[in-house]
DNA sequence: CGGGCTCTTGATACGCCTCAATGCCCGTGG
DNA sequence: CCACGGGCATTGAGGCGTATCAAGAGCCCG
């Protein structure tokens, strides 16, 4: 969930496998569990591949054959309805490790909404890994409890809050997402377009537009380009992400 | 997510550590990761606990420091906003480990909406157990990934379906609960009420209410109680729970 | 047989969706 | 350099689905 590619985006060399060292994932991802001593028995089994942006590289249903972990890029994650309506439930973005689903089919589709670079490994392959690094296990449990509960952050969005409040909650977290990667100005870049918010938002491109409009109107913030907001008021949009500005005092 | 016990409800009696073997948990729960063997040392780091329907044994914010296995009963899990407004995340059943947060605070909120009978760990008699038998940590990270694909279906439910489809969806995957669990009838008994199938569906009671009067009146199901509920047309169900029924030809 | 609860049903309001048009940005080619 | 076109975003008008507010019905239990 945490997309910390730069901008504007710089043409990234593949990475062969002997690189995981100075791979861009090496310190955000499952991967810091493998010391550095044994990082070729990591390269050996992953396959570096690029992913053009529109790309799918997970499809929901197929077979779940391998796993992926992202280290340039970032990637929607989707489910679809049969009349394609879609919900997407997630983006990933460098470190992040998909394909965690135990059934024998992948439960969502990822697509490449920016140019990627992953590393692939086979389901045998990752076994073998995790059978001789436990901490890899380990590292695998936190993420998928880390995913967990922001999952259920989401149900609560998507379940409970207004179009306002939805949309400051994405700013919300965005913002927080940045500040993780060290990025701790106001201005947030976002990889993804109107549509793919308002599919993550569980709304339509319209309202998501017209919140915007509305945020900026009332001077919360700016819009310097299409995919830059700038936040002139963190503390409303906090307060704004849980309704708080309009709960009526409750005794 | 598997609420399996009987109806009606009966006295549990209180399982004590010694009593894993017997326990009605053990099979359907990470527990069967330990063999019959080392059950005594499973039973040695457990504390069985009784919770009263309507007590909450999980607060959402307060200090993550323990961890629980349901062995009889049913929970609601649930996160609050600001006002009031509250979104169940789940409902959990026996055999559902619960606590797996990372972070240092619970997520959620834990509430018995039926008497619960728990088995309760301390964080650092749970990191020994992991550290000795390996397979509970497989375990873990397996069960952790079937609630993370069920979170995504939830999310698809919350975001981009309709009362009908809401409500059709919560049916079917009630009923396939209940075939796993040995209970291969049509009619489904619901140990939750009104307000929390709302809760957890993103509608208001109202709403439930009165797509359960459609659903009977269109004759696909009957309501032979308050908590039971009759499926007369499993396919109809299958079709409207994906919106499959009103979609029209999509070439 | 009443009291309190949950559930059902009805009337109305409102937020978001839908449909449709316009505007903006940017790459392309004359 | 500017006209053109395509994609994406914004804005507007109107409709629909669900929420809200308000009774009334059914059920359980004392």
């Amino acid at each position: 969930m945490n997309s910390c590619s730069p901008r504007p985006i710089v043409v990234v060399k593949s990475r062969l496998p002997s690189h995981c060292e100075e791979c861009d994932a090496r310190h955000r991802s499952v991967c810091n569990a493998i010391g550095t001593g044994d990082l070729d028995r990591l390269a050996a089994v992953a396959t570096p591949r690029h992913i053009e942006k529109g790309e799918t590289f997970i499809e929901e249903g197929q077979p779940a054959g391998d796993f992926f972990n992202i280290t340039a890029g970032t990637a929607k994650l989707y489910k679809m309805l049969p009349d394609g309506r879609q919900q997407i439930t997630g983006f990933a973005g460098v470190g992040h490790f998909l394909g965690l689903a135990v059934s024998d089919t992948y439960a969502f589709t990822a697509e490449a909404i920016e140019p990627i670079e992953l590393c692939r490994f086979s389901r045998p392959k990752l076994r073998t890994l995790l059978d001789d690094f436990p901490l890899l296990e380990k590292r695998l449990l936190e993420t998928a409890c880390n995913e967990l509960v922001a999952a259920q952050e989401q149900m609560l969005l998507l379940g409970r809050k207004t179009a306002r409040e939805r949309v400051a909650s994405f700013l919300a977290t965005r913002r927080a997402e940045a500040s993780l990667c060290g990025n701790h100005g106001s201005t947030i870049t976002l990889p993804m377009t109107r549509t793919e918010i308002a599919d993550y938002l569980g709304l339509t491109i319209e309202t998501v537009s017209r919140t915007l409009t509305k945020f900026k109107q009332e001077g919360k913030i700016s819009l310097p380009s299409r995919d830059e907001i700038t936040i002139k008021d963190p503390s409303w949009l906090t307060t704004t992400a849980t309704g708080e500005d309009t709960a009526s005092a409750f005794i």
